[in-house]
Order: structure tokens, then sequence, then C-alpha cells
DNA sequence: CCGAAGTCGTTTAATCTTGAACCAAATCCG
DNA sequence: CGGATTTGGTTCAAGATTAAACGACTTCGG
């Protein structure tokens, strides 16, 4: 009775263990990836990795977003975002605007300067991002995203 | 002649959208994964993940481990570290000791405390962790291991 | 039309995080 | 040995981030 108390114990202690080494390793590439990012975007453009998703973003929607929008697609708080886009506010690369039909909101869009420095910092990410998968053969690239959209639907999923 | 500029212009503009969709996408895994395992700890435990993270690295290395090594361990700057272990010190999960060899240098462990409450917290956790992956089936888990390895090798060698 | 419920954005307190400057101890090397 | 360099940790200021509470506007169901 003790012996089989003790291999499910063992079981129930190991049962999982797979799952946490992957996302420990899916952990260690991002945080990799990103402090390498968030380093150069700071030593080459005096800017901080948040903002500079905040701007890609609205890069994508000329027309611009809502707070609200640039959170969910941010994945952070509204709050987190009513600070970001004062900031950048104050250093000119956005501009609020009410929002024309709905009266609680506002929309934010890039500068005229703010789109050109930001056209300026994605070409130099775009190809720090490339040297950073380049060891990455294009074949394995494609397993990786398929695989990655799988776990994507897995999370939603849970 | 303006013919082949602006296919150099367009392929160059082009050249590297896969590895920005590929490391994006994986940047939203990771987030995803992340803010349900923070809610999670903060809701049932009432605790932070960072501080999590820290008792995950001390729990592994009972001697315990000095803050240089646990801020390389963690990927974040010493003086996190610092205010970090200096909460947990105050809430009673950890404890500092001066190193036995290095004058410059302290070790920080759980405390029995700490090792307790961090049992319940990490067997929840791989729970959570193992139900976030249960729709990857076991082939494709591996796979995606095997190919984080290569992205690991590929952006430590950038 | 009206009240209930939901959505949008702000604010606040607490925590986390970085980068840079700094002091102290250890190590290197001439 | 003794100065130069490196390493370990702290401190500080600025910014980022969350969760929660709130006010204002919108939408929904009678």
């Amino acid at each position: 009775m003790n012996a089989v108390i003790d291999r499910e114990t063992l079981l129930a202690e190991v049962a999982h263990k797979d799952e946490l080494r992957l996302w420990l390793r899916l952990l260690t590439c991002t945080t990799m990836i990103e402090t390498t990012i968030r380093s150069r975007l700071r030593e080459q453009f005096g800017v901080t990795l948040p903002r500079f998703d905040l701007m890609a973003q609205l890069q994508k929607i000329p027309a611009g977003l809502t707070l609200g929008e640039l959170s969910r697609r941010l994945m952070v708080t509204n709050g987190n975002v009513t600070g970001l886009v004062e900031r950048l506010v104050v250093a000119g690369e956005v501009e609020r605007a009410p929002h024309p039909t709905d009266g609680r909101a506002t929309t934010v869009r890039l500068t005229s300067a703010g789109r050109d420095s930001f056209a300026t910092m994605a070409r130099a990410h775009e190809g720090w991002v490339a040297a950073l998968f380049a060891d990455v053969p294009p074949a394995d690239r494609a397993v990786l995203m398929e695989m990655l959209g799988r776990l994507k639907r897995s999370v939603r999923a849970a």
C-alpha cells in the first residue's frame, strides 16, 4: 500500500515537468530577445520598448486607435496606456483627438514627426529581429510559427 | 533603372517580415501565459509573479544563491533583485546571510515558511501551465522544445 | 423614455524595472 | 606588494505596470 502511495505521489510531482520546462524555455527566448531589442532601442534611438510597441500599433492604423483598442492590442491595462500616451504626446510623437461618434472615447494617432521617427526605428528593428533569428533555418521558422499558432489556440482554449 | 530601384526598395521593405511575424507570435504566446499566471498567483496566493520567480530559483538551490547569481538567472538587473529580496525578507519568505568566503556577496535562501508557501504555489502553478499547454499534442511539444532550443542558440550567437 | 448594465478613460497606490552612479571587496598583473 | 580592473551590491530617478475605484458616456430592455 505504501509503495502505491509513493508511486502516485512521485507521479503527481513529476507529471507536468515537461510543460514547465517548455514554458521556461519559451520565457527565456522571449526575455533574451526583448532585452536585446530594448537595449538597442534605448542606445540608438533613446526610446523605450513600450513606446516603440505603442507606436508600432498606431503605424498600422493611420486613422488612429482608441486607448481601449491600444490596450487590447498591447495586452496591457487601460491605465498603462493612458500614461504611455501622455508621455508620447509630450514627446511630440502622437496626438489625441476626440472620437467622432463615441463621446467617451479618445483616438490617438502618430504625428508627422512620429511617423518619421517610427519609420527609421522600424527599419533598424526589423534588421535586429532578423539577425536574432538568422541561425534558425527558414524551414524551422515555419515549423515554429505553426507550433506557436497551436500553442496560442491552446492557451485561448484554457 | 527605376524598375530595379523599385524592386530593390520593395524587397528591402518586405525582406524580414517573416521573422518579425514569428517574433510577434512568440511574444503574444509568452504574454498570454504570463498574464494568466500572474493573475492567478495574485488571486489565489496574493503573491506577485516576480516574487514567485525569485522563490522558484531559491527552491532549486537549498544552500542559497547570491544576489548576483539571482539576477543572472532571472535575467533582470542587480538593483531589481535588491528590492525584490528586501520585500521578500519583510514578508518572511527569504533570509539573507553573509557569503562565507566572498566579503562583498550576500547569499539568500528560502526560510522554512518560504519553502512551505512556495511548495503549495508551485503545485498549483505546475497545473496551470500544464492546462495552458493541454491542447498542444505531446509530439508537438517536443518539436516546440527543440525549435526553441535552436532559437535560443541563434539569439545567443547574435 | 428610463433605469440598469456595460464601456471608456483617468487616477491612485503599490510594485516592478531599468540604467547609471557609486562604494567596497576581490582579483589581476607588473 | 600595490595599483588597476573587475565584481557584488546598493541607491536613486525615471518610467512602466497592475489592480481597483471612480466618473462620464453609451447601450440595452422594457
